[in-house]
DNA sequence: CCGTATCCTTTCTGATACTG
DNA sequence: CAGTATCAGAAAGGATACGG
């Protein structure tokens, strides 16, 4: 069994990864410090920390590190990361042709 | 906090909804069976199962009964579904780009 | 063949509290 | 500000057995 596609399950692994898709989309948008995405996201700190810390690790997301006073650390996508754009793009055009605003809470089945 | 866009945290719901990615990819193929994404896919039945019935009632997955005998049961994307597919192609075309075969089970930090 | 029901284990999440 | 540690509850996942 399994062996649709190794690269295909690699990438799915990857950004289906809950919240990972926001994450992305905010980071589209340019670059931002820890505490804008903890405000714009819907999750906790630890949670966005470990997905950043998993994106990090994937390549996808940079981590920069300003040492003025006080410090100032950014995050930003990488080449990698920016590749997604068509990805995220085409979520967001099936989005507006097929999904309801409404839509959120309503799959508990 | 969280308004990037209802929409597009909808359709996030329902793509990075864990297996869902696999089972559309398969389904872009073309028409299949139980038996046969259970086999092709790396989930068990019950997760197979649970996966079909959201996709379904998101109005993304048919489900088509033949009554032969034995009796035949078939999935194949909707419209909704089919709409999907540049969202999967672009997936594929960044894991071809960016994602190595082996990048499975690398992901416990 | 095509599932569903149940049970049990693993993983994920979020709140809270605490460092540099 | 930018996280990490811990802890408990929720959700997801797999195995198995059974029904149409």
């Amino acid at each position: 069994m399994t062996d649709l596609c190794p690269r295909f399950e690699g990438a799915m692994e990857i950004i289906s990864k809950r919240w990972v898709g926001l994450i992305l989309f905010q980071l589209l948008d340019g670059t931002k410090r820890f505490s804008e995405m903890e405000t714009d996201l819907p999750i906790s700190g630890r949670l966005l920390s470990d997905r950043l810390k998993m994106l990090e690790k994937e390549g996808i997301v940079e981590r920069n590190i300003y040492s003025e006073f006080p410090v100032r650390i950014e995050y930003s996508l990488s080449e990698k990361g920016r590749a997604l754009k068509p990805v995220i793009q085409e979520i967001q055009n099936w989005a507006n042709d097929w999904v309801s605003p409404e839509h959120l809470n309503e799959n508990k089945a």
